[in-house]
DNA sequence: ATTTTCAAT
């Protein structure tokens, strides 16, 4: 269980832990988080598969303080060390939204690291305590903020699954519900003021 | 058309 996240493990979910957390029709009462991140070479992004992982929220039925995924990922950009002189781009494909707390920190981040771009694929929009202004301020501060759609779930699986060479296979409603949570997350975004 | 969701009614 923790031993996924322990150093010299290899950084793979397995496919349960996967179809389990990102299934968008659902809800779940934890979040994973997966990232890659990419360096700007003249035009191209090319990508830094030793930066490359998940994380996962520590919830209040485990000992210790709680704590959201984003803080984990906030704690490995910046154990990284990413040279200021070079420009990033990370992308997370997280399984819910950030909430308004976790928004505001990263894009805090983000206004101290000129040097860093965020993208979010995010499964499912969660939608507690003034998330809506919380996504706005993140988008403000120049993350790009989307719903994952068959093709993120597939990278998805392709990229940080140990899915023993089977292919991606979608559940039921996949894409109606990854339709309906973009217009959601669209109409938020596209919101004025707040 | 979509709310109970980074746990504990």
């Amino acid at each position: 269980m923790e031993a996924s996240t322990a150093p010299g493990t290899r950084c793979l979910l397995d496919e349960n832990t996967f179809t389990e957390n990102f299934m968008n029709q659902i809800s779940v009462r934890k979040t994973y988080l997966c990232y890659k991140v990419e360096i700007l070479d003249g035009d191209a992004w090319v990508p830094l598969d030793e930066y490359k992982g998940f994380v996962h929220n520590k919830g209040a039925n485990q000992p210790g303080q709680p704590c959201h995924a984003e803080l984990y990922f906030l704690d490995r950009i910046r154990s990284w060390n990413l040279d200021q002189e070079l420009h990033y781009r990370l992308t997370c494909f997280i399984s819910w939204t950030p909430c308004h707390t976790c928004a505001q920190n990263l894009a805090t981040f983000l206004g101290e690291n000129s040097h860093v771009s965020l993208r979010i694929f995010a499964s499912r929009i969660y939608s507690l305590a003034g998330y809506e202004a919380g996504l706005r301020t993140l988008q403000a501060a120049g993350a790009q903020i989307a719903i994952m759609t068959s093709k993120e779930f597939e990278h998805c699986w392709e990229t940080f699954v140990d899915h023993q060479g089977r292919p991606f296979q979608p559940w039921d409603e996949l894409e109606v519900v990854s339709q309906h949570l973009c217009e959601k997350l669209q109409a938020i975004l596209q919101t004025q003021q707040n």
